[in-house]
DNA sequence: CATGAATGAGCCTTCATTCAT
DNA sequence: TATGAATGAAGGCTCATTCAT
């Protein structure tokens, strides 16, 4: 007994860690979208609940808690748009597919990550990198095999899915959902629309 | 002749400062372009040849120097833009126009001024929300006339114009731009290419 | 059975916690020797292998933490010299055998304590005062002693006694040692020298 | 008389610059002295009457800030003691007149210096080793020079030396001359005739 | 009683802004 | 008027101490 005691204990103390470490990198994902990498620590602290010790625990530095919540942020994304590629077959759907989810995700108030390249390049960024390099990589695949069977116009498929991605980032599915009255079907509609009359062939 | 002699000292005092002030807004400007916001005042003294008091007696503040730059390269690129959709007549011409005005900006060093709406909203960055909207009202325009004679697709104009916009973002510019070699016509060429075939009913 | 139980239990706990006191205070003494009062709690914790929970339960501070590692320091030192003090008959081989004392204990890794006045004052320190005052008092009644029966030369033993001590600090037997090669018997025996020859008559 | 002005104007602030920095490097030396190298850097700007600002343009960290007060009072203090050295021809004499020397610095409010090696050795202390090395060589020298003619016991010149280092130590120079009731040079006297005759052969 | 996660006051350092020269 | 030294508020980070488990 007392060792299910001690046992129970211990559990409860980690679910306790590791929901304090879910609401810090939460708060941190919020507010680095909301207001840039320039947000004070302890408004993080502030907004997660917790003292600033608490993060600086787990994160030795604000550099390294931004690049936890980047690292978090492109892991999810990743796996939204590679599962709505996998969800479609053609080619012109599957990037249907990939838009809407990017979308869709502002709408629920996900975490967008920028998946351009960063020409700055100052930040390594743990696996920024890795992440946009397999982004793009996804969607240049998805526009060739569209360009073999002739679904989408002829084009230098590196560039046209680098298009792609500049129409995905934040700050621009921020801007056109706002201006679709922040309908991000409707706004999506749009871009997937522009889209694939720019890129049918 | 002690009338003289003051008036020459004036009349060289006002051209000294007014080189000095062109000294500090192209560095502030080159600064701003090359490291964000975040530039230090004395870094921009430093590159500009002056001290920091000499900043500070034009612009009261870091904002109001930021402001400042952001003005003076929206007048251009407006003028820039304006005048590229002013010496072409067809629709779609106009808009290649623009377009190739604001990736050859890119190439000439010059700086470029991000005109799409800033959702954070929090600088109120003086002349940009009259820019934007002054951008934003010309494209709208330029597509709205093409649509009216059938030779672009129909579809929210706003919006189209929109994400135009948002493919001459500075960033996106770079992007593009470093994707096909630095050879910013040829990335022009495939946004325009893309946009004329996403934008053609 | 079940008090039985208990008093095992009990008995247990106190034998634990005896030893854990013992670790924590082992730790400390080394810590702070190696490394100065800016040692880390957490560090103290770590090398005596329990929490830092469990060093606040016993030391409320780490001011009391320190000044229980310097009071049992000190009562070590301070049997250790009396000592040898005891074992010899003649004042100036009492002399000698106090300094082997200091010089061999830095050899077995044992904690040096400061027998010097603190001239800041800063650290209340517990029992340094009074060890320091007996101490003192032990070397100057040596010398007297040998002063009185002719075989140490005549002077303020007050001073002499003090220059004793300073030639016992725990960096210059530190110095000393090292400077002799780590040999410090070679190293006691130059200062041994050094003090008979400087302090006989 | 413009040219006049200028250059009064450029001289005057350089030499508040210059009595800013002094001020400043004076009241580190006497807090480092004071209460260790653990003072807070408003303290010192406090101390030296200025803005901590002030303080991070010239030295732009307190490790800085630590060493060149270090490296300021070793100069000062090889200086007074290379002097005395010179000042003296009988080697017993240039003794003597070193340790006066370094004793009735601290009479005069003069921030002593350790000259002892650090065993920790963890600040690299930028001119510290050079300094300790020069002294402890100056002593062997002088001690060296004894023996041959002499006026001083055999024995390890280095370890002679070493030892004499010890009572030079700051710590070891405020003690005694405290029990000397502050009278410096019965402090250094009583040292002096200890160390001679310990020396003397 | 032991544990170690949480706390937050406090320190070092930066940088926008002021002001004496 | 130009200069750049001085200022000090503010933010990143540390670590002694507390407390829930």
């Amino acid at each position: 007994m007392a060792v299910d005691t001690e046992d129970a204990g211990a559990r409860r103390t980690r679910r306790d860690v590791q929901r304090n470490m879910e609401r810090v990198l939460q708060a941190a994902q919020e507010l680095f979208a909301e207001r840039g990498p320039d947000v004070k620590m302890e408004d993080v602290a502030r907004r997660a609940g917790v003292g600033i010790g608490t993060i600086y625990r787990r994160f030795p530095s604000k550099e390294q808690l931004f690049a936890a919540v980047s690292a978090v942020a492109c892991q999810h994304t990743r796996h939204c748009l590679a599962q709505a590629a996998d969800d479609a077959h053609d080619p012109l759907e599957k990037l249907r597919a990939i838009i809407l989810a990017q979308y869709r995700q502002s709408a629920r108030q996900a975490a967008l990550i920028d998946l351009r390249p960063d020409p700055s390049g100052v930040p390594p960024d743990l696996d920024r990198p890795g992440l946009y390099a397999s982004i793009h990589t996804l969607l240049a695949r998805v526009i060739a095999a569209g360009q073999r069977q002739g679904s989408i116009r002829s084009g230098d498929a590196q560039m046209l899915a680098a298009i792609c991605l500049e129409l995905l980032s934040p700050r621009t599915v921020q801007n056109l959902s706002r201006l679709a009255d922040d309908d991000v079907d409707a706004a999506a509609d749009q871009v997937v629309g522009f889209l694939t009359a720019g890129l049918r062939s």
